[in-house]
DNA sequence: TTTGTCAATTTGTTCGTACAATGTGACACC
DNA sequence: GGTGTCACATTGTACGAACAAATTGACAAA
């Protein structure tokens, strides 16, 4: 039954490629299920027969399967198999930052830098990255704008090695997308969302009322060294912006 | 340096008992590290000279250093090695209801059941929940107070197979306790969290003022074979709740 | 009819092994 | 002094194999 679109899922796996055999069969499979050629419910082949039929080995094909499930897309049951989840497919809560997220969809998303300086770090952001008291920290405060209409305030602080990161930089590319540009890569982020009331200045730069409600986040971001790498306090418009977030039970 | 602690920390793995290898060593891993015994940055041993000390092979501990990476706590890098992330640690976002976040906590969690009743699914529960439009479900509402302070209203609906939950049960306990009681295992989750702003009786419940912010957070939830188990509306207090996550880029 | 047992199916755990890719540091060379 | 190269350490990928545990379904027994 599902040996025709199995079959051709799989036809050319690139094995002498620098990408993984693993990754490829994971993307193969993530793309057919949100194609909709895997529909919910729909039950895998077993793990013996899908590796002999990719002249893969059971551990690779295990952790192609392994991967989705934490992804939230499969579930697998001893004895019973492998299925595809039910219920609409999130993308769910990934590493990127608003402008990236704007940026997939059809906006056109805008920064406004409403201030940009060079502070010492106070407590709470010397114990978010990790840094000395005191410390020179880069501090920001963006204001972004998607197709004209204010979104979200976004205030960070970033540590001593990326003092250099100019105005016009900021202006013009998102916060992770120049981080992206100069090798780092963003590893683990602890974030804590929340909500609260608007104030006057806040209402007025999100071009709403003040008292509003304010949807709130606080990020700590470290690098694959487990570094600091950025700490930021943003508030959104709760109508234009909301967070989705997939939970997998290991 | 780390070898009296790791010597002490694998003292005593119980190779025939149920609980699995990998799992032992990655509590005691992540105990070590929550107690402050591995500090941030530290370095860990490399993986086949960890495997030949616990003798355990080389597959088995990096299952329980992958588990570690995945929640956050550790990064690797290949050439390098394994260090624990800096940053203060938060459990993150579990698959737990705000019942057991209250009970973890040293709150008494108690609740206000503010209506039951049987419904026919509407166009939303029956899309979220994977049942058909119109078919019963179980639509309950309830106010959760922490030390008589009144933290959250939750809205659930759940599918035909829990209408013989009672009115009692759900005064007594969390919802997911009563689930886990039945044999229910929630696998995944998937949630929106967002904010807006209060009505009149909205507030009323929450015991605030008409006008001020609301956390709100809908979720819906699957078992081990995928199946929808429930669907929830629910909205918080943003002064006495928030949500924590921590994200891992793969 | 109900209950118990056994075989078949499928995923879970664990071992062993080999080679590839990446970052570090030492050393020779210019 | 700088630069390239090479060996070394460490994690990443992939294979193969064996047995354990959970679920289902068929069949026998009471």
């Amino acid at each position: 039954m599902n040996t025709n679109i199995m079959g051709t899922l799989f036809a050319d796996l690139d094995r002498n490629g620098p990408i993984p055999l693993y990754y490829q069969v994971e993307q193969r499979l993530e793309k057919a299920i949100l194609d909709g050629a895997l529909p919910a419910g729909a039950r895998l082949e077993n793990e013996v027969a899908l590796g002999e039929r990719l002249n893969l080995s059971r551990p690779t094909i295990r952790r192609a399967i392994q991967d989705l499930v934490d992804k939230g897309l499969l579930v697998r049951r001893r004895g019973i198999g492998t299925q595809v989840v039910h219920g609409r497919v999130t993308r769910g809560l990934e590493l990127t930052s608003l402008f990236d997220d704007l940026a997939k969809g059809e906006k056109v998303p805008t920064t406004v830098l409403l201030s940009y300086s060079v502070d010492r770090a106070n407590d709470t952001v010397a114990d978010r990255l990790g840094v000395k008291l005191g410390s020179p920290v880069l501090h920001i405060k963006r204001l972004r704008v998607a197709d004209g209409v204010p979104v979200a305030v976004l205030e960070n602080w970033l540590p001593e090695q990326f003092l250099d990161i100019t105005e016009n930089d900021l202006r013009e590319l998102g916060l992770y997308e120049i981080l992206r540009g100069r090798g780092v890569t963003i590893r683990v982020a602890k974030q804590k969302i929340g909500a609260r009331t608007s104030n006057t200045a806040e209402a007025g730069l999100l071009d709403t009322d003040r008292g509003t409600a304010l949807l709130t986040m606080e990020r700590a971001a470290f690098d694959n060294a487990g570094v600091g790498i950025e700490y930021g306090s943003h508030f959104y418009r709760p109508d234009l912006y909301s967070f989705e977030v997939t939970l997998v039970e290991k």
